[in-house]
DNA sequence: TACTAGCACTTTCTTTTTTTGAGTGCTAAT
DNA sequence: ATTAGCACTCAAAAAAAGAAAGTGCTAGTA
């Protein structure tokens, strides 16, 4: 790979993800100060090596998707966001009013809106949440509620339907407990310490303890567990885009788009790194598209945002779009 | 409109449910026992009475909207449920570790699958939530969060952030004293309880009493307003109906789907009717759809349940499976 | 050796033409 | 009132023709 051949890549790359045609040699004789005979022999070169491909033998070159990889990792240059990006961004930043985890969903419908992909943003309650405050309220004789709340504000609660024979007191003196002994514990530490040491002396003082210590470990386990919140932005700017044009691929992919299972794909980065970009087949997702991964951490939550557009993606826009978000939100939890 | 026409209409409009196919003369004889000439002329006059068109001249008939309606209105007839659609149903409702709002759900999860069309619940906490509680607590010193619960065991919480001069504790104290008179208010009562008999009492006694008036008045409101929830079912499942095959249909109406602005279009029903059916145009929605709302009220929650479909939808079977559904939840409720 | 000009050849996309088939409307007969 | 028969219409499928874009290759040039 010389340096023509890397210039000749990228150009590749830009033009078809403007203008989403087959490019062709002659149209970029200009650009590379030589004639189209010349590039068509490079992009032979190209061609062997696997970056680019043509649908049919006398159609335009289009990148392969080791070519976007390639793109992706040598060719591309992290670029300052446009004044517009930048703008629309700042205007949710600089809403005091927005709680944290709002702020993310708000930045995604920016970006979704701003570069027409779909988002999602896979978060829960992070580790860093300390127990403040449990509390339990009757309903009636056999009906409670659990209140979990946390230093960062996050606030959980699980009904109960009582055993007949339980006595509501006995649960509310087991929450007066807990909340002496474990106000200020990391949210998940408390099971283990709910078992440890609080169980040992319930089981003494009250009675049918095994139910009540069931009640609370569950009522905590909801609150690390079951609270993966799934959002999902801009869902059809996907399907817009124009190379989704046969009836089968918007089914296919607004199918996916729907299925729970794909709460799965964007889960977690492989790897320990903040950033990943899967193109085509590696998106886990569809063939035709590309998933950006990108990890984020805030306010009492921590997830992943997923940016999915087409494989002719605006990479290094989007790249510096989820960059900078997750600076300013990171930012915003220092200054507390 | 003779009993045979009647017997034609139905025919024409099951049979293109059915089949997506305008329906010919031919294929008529045996159910009607005559021969397709005299099909030809008694179709001749339901086209001209409005209910049937062709595609072209010389194509089958298809029904009108005005067919579609008249078909609702007087030719289908409520039908029991088969053994299979009962059954899932059934499943749902025998799950008693389920809060309400969630069989809700769960059952227009089912309704979508049956059915093979978008189901959309548009529910809000209802006007017999009496107040249970409401907690406050201080995250640190110019944060709090209020926690207010009903007697149908419905939880919501908002967070507040201080003016720097103002004293948590006189917002505590505040709490307890409505907590002692307002227990078991009607919900939207309480807001005006709020201004008249907290009010002049907190004037007294609690300095800065305005700033925490709000306060409480926000967090009420917030409960009532604030908490719509939407839940859409099946969003491509219409996609997926055969009629919709071109790309320009159904990006447009997995973009009407998206829309915020279709919660309008859920919100309520005209007069006071229980169910609604809206054909076409009358859905407001797209003209290549129905709609079918029916109101429902249980356990805290009340809403609209719409079921969307294409014109030629199953209608029937779709009455029948939300008439089931709507007993059963007030069933369940009573049963309390 | 590296580049370029020129040209025949491919392949898709678009447009036009042909063919096929389902279903109608009308007329005349029962 | 119903039916059989037939000419006619229109859409959808298949086939044919034409236009455009771009390639590969050869031969010539600096």
């Amino acid at each position: 790979m010389d340096e023509r051949k890397n210039a000749l890549l990228k150009e590749i790359v830009e033009n078809y993800v403007k203008t989403i045609k087959p490019v062709g040699s002659k149209s970029l004789c200009k650009k590379l100060k030589c004639s189209s005979a010349t590039i068509r022999n490079e992009m032979v070169a190209l061609e062997n090596l696997g970056y680019i491909e043509k649908n049919h033998i006398s159609s335009g070159r289009v990148p392969s998707e080791l070519g976007y990889r390639y793109y992706v990792e040598n060719l591309m240059k992290p670029k300052d966001l446009t004044g517009e990006d930048m703008l629309k961004l700042q205007q949710i930043f600089s809403n005091n009013d927005l709680q944290v985890s709002d702020t993310v969903l708000k930045c995604m419908e920016i970006i979704s809106d701003l570069t027409n992909y779909t988002s999602v943003v896979l978060g829960k309650n992070s580790s860093d949440n300390y127990l403040k405050q449990i509390n339990i309220i009757a309903l009636d004789s056999n009906k409670i509620i659990a209140i979990v709340c946390t230093d960062k504000g996050i606030v959980e609660n699980k009904q109960f339907v009582l055993p007949s024979n339980t006595d509501v007191l006995e649960i509310v003196k087991t929450s007066e407990m807990i909340n002496k002994m474990l106000v200020g514990t990391p949210i998940n530490k408390v099971s283990e310490k709910l078992e440890f040491e609080i169980k040992p002396i319930i089981a003494k003082r009250v009675k049918d303890y095994e139910t009540i210590y069931n009640i609370f470990y569950d009522a905590f386990n909801d609150f690390l567990l079951h609270n993966t919140n799934i959002h999902v932005s801009g869902r059809v700017n996907l399907l817009k885009e124009p190379e989704y044009e046969e009836a089968k691929d918007i089914k296919r992919i607004a199918s996916k788009l729907e299925d729970e299972s794909f709460k799965e794909m964007v889960k977690s980065i492989d790897g320990n790194e903040d950033m990943k970009i899967y193109i085509g087949k590696d998106s886990n997702f569809d063939d035709n598209v590309t998933v950006i991964k990108r990890k984020y951490k805030t306010g009492g939550e921590e997830g992943t945002i997923a940016i999915i557009g087409p494989k002719r993606m605006e990479y290094e826009r989007v790249v510096s779009l989820l960059n900078y978000m997750v600076n300013r939100l990171e930012g915003k939890n220092e200054r507390k």
